[in-house]
DNA sequence: GCTTAATTGCAAATTTATTGCAGAGAGGGT
DNA sequence: ACCCTCTCTGCAATAAATTTGCAATTAAGC
């Protein structure tokens, strides 16, 4: 048995919940796939339209694939990108750098503690979470000690 | 010695880095002040409207109080709303439900020993962070059990 | 292949946000 | 209180982002 590919599941995805393959969809969702930092929807409509898509469908494509949960939004600076979810990408957060202005992607996350309790305090059931930290990256953070 | 009103201190916030203190900018602050949750930029503009403040002059007023850390944005679904930062509001995160749509308050953070870690592993500087957790409601929760 | 309902393209409308410039007003000095 | 200067605001125009209605297209099931 070979491995799933990640189009292989996202035709799935959209099949089991009655919405069909349509080759927008996939043009999206692979621009998705290979780009390494979250999207403001505008921005993806400019850049597919030279592969053809027209920029309403961008933001029709953008509602299915976040209504199935295939993307969420994240916070970028004072505006809203969207990124693969889970299976798709793996779950991080991320770190909005003040110095240079760039977007890094954080692998670890340690909140599932900090969640489950606040889930028992409150009474609720948390389903998913956005962290962005706001700071210093590295090498701006180096260079500021000088 | 009487305590100094939050007002008190936004006035001196702007003098402090050489803003002016402006009707406009006094209406936009109390009206975030009184205000228990994040709003979208354009729908502040609507409602000051109402009091006087001209639209355009709202986006300026929205701008210069980011430039001073006096307000931040929040991620609403797919959308970013301004809330009051500290100490003008305590620090806090927010759950929006899926199941009623609403947006929460949730007045603890226990991230701080979680962020002191990831900016020992990355050599970060953390000056900030935004948490927003998806889910269900303490009644929503409760009614999706039965 | 045929049928049918979902999806798309297009044009138009709406909503949201930005810009240039002239006039109004805040704050500091006198 | 008066002036001066520089900031801030109003307005109108512009630009950008997003939504909508409808006809034409097309994916999926039979
Ligand atoms: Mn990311
Ligand atoms: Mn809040
Ligand atoms: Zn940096
Ligand atoms: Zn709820």
């Amino acid at each position: 048995m070979t491995a799933e590919t990640p189009e292989q599941l996202f035709r799935k995805t959209l099949h089991a919940r009655g919405y069909r393959v349509t080759p927008d969809r996939l043009r999206v969702f692979r621009h998705l796939l290979a780009r390494p930092q979250p999207v403001a929807v505008a921005e993806l409509a400019d850049a597919l339209q030279a592969e053809g898509t027209h920029p309403v469908t961008v933001y029709r494509v953008i509602d299915c694939l976040s209504a199935l949960g295939v993307v969420h939004p994240v916070l970028l600076g004072s505006a809203v990108g969207f990124e693969l979810s889970a299976p798709f990408r793996a779950h991080h957060h991320h770190l909005w750098c003040r110095g240079c202005g760039r977007l890094f992607d954080l692998a670890e996350c340690e909140l599932d503690p900090v969640i489950r309790r606040i889930e028992e305090v409150h009474h609720l059931k948390v389903e998913g979470h956005e962290l962005t930290l706001e700071g210093l990256c590295d090498r701006c953070a180096a260079r500021s000690e000088a």
